[in-house]
DNA sequence: CAATCCGCGTTATAACATAACAGACCAATC
DNA sequence: GATTGGTCTGTTATGTTATAACGCGGATTG
């Protein structure tokens, strides 16, 4: 059971994904790692995928629906990890740059105090990137 | 009197700065936005830096020393505001996608917060990136 | 039936960033 | 004072990431 229905929400749908990006988060969704653009457009050439803008055009429409992270400081894309986070105002990735996994995960305590800096700053927040780099708890083990 | 020593901190000394982390240091101090590399290899062709590289090594400098921020999400630079930050572990931008204003900020609130998440899961940071984009109090009431 | 919107495919190009090589300078130390 | 190691420099070339612009076709809808 996902972390989601557990909270008693109901499933997220995953509705009317045309061909092209259907391709395209199939390829993100079985990545172990975040991927350029242009690794996934090498995983899809054989699908008759050719140029960049397939993808990211696909990638465009996979992040506005949040079925899809961009990591800026990499400049690559996940599938999202957390089925809630369309009920999320924001989402934390931790990077590890040993071994390159991604954890996402959304707390509620920075979401308020971010929420409380908006409100005293007269932001109007759009969207929120949190990137941590680090070292994940078995690479840190290890050095 | 700077928020530093007001809080009666040291004034951070800008020491030994080479000659082109100097030219990249001056433009971005007077810039009023933040610039791409491309855009500050312009200003400084005058003064005789041709290469991106010229413009890349003084930034990778610049940011080592913290005097200087990369923007993530705008692949561009600024010149670091907070003359505590230093001090902080993290510094977090709102960015206006209206008039392009970047506000940096320290909060020791949400500091903690992240200090926190770090301490359950056993990721070590190393690095955090923050950004926020949205609308600036002065551009959010013009809409 | 337009008119409009959206996605598709394509070619070309823009924008961002680094590799790799060689020379100049300076400090440390043998 | 010669040698070594480190850092910065300048340069050419190349790699990587992202978008512009054009035209086509299908779906929706007024």
């Amino acid at each position: 059971m996902s972390q989601c229905e557990a909270h008693g929400h109901v499933k997220r749908s995953e509705p009317s994904l045309t061909k092209n990006q259907q391709l395209v988060w199939d390829v993100l969704r079985h990545a172990s790692a975040p991927m350029s653009a242009y690794a996934i457009l090498d995983e899809v050439r054989a699908d008759g995928l050719r140029a960049p803008q397939q993808v990211y055009r696909a990638l465009d429409k996979l992040v506005d629906t949040s079925l899809v992270h961009k990591l800026e400081s990499l400049n690559a894309f996940v599938a999202c990890a957390q089925p809630c986070c369309a009920e999320h105002e924001m989402v934390c990735f931790a990077i590890c740059e040993a071994c390159g996994s991604v954890d996402e995960f959304a707390d509620d305590q920075i979401e308020q105090q971010f929420a409380e800096w908006t409100k005293r700053s007269g932001f109007v927040r759009r969207q929120t990137a949190v990137e941590i780099k680090g070292l994940c708890k078995g690479c840190a083990a290890q050095a």
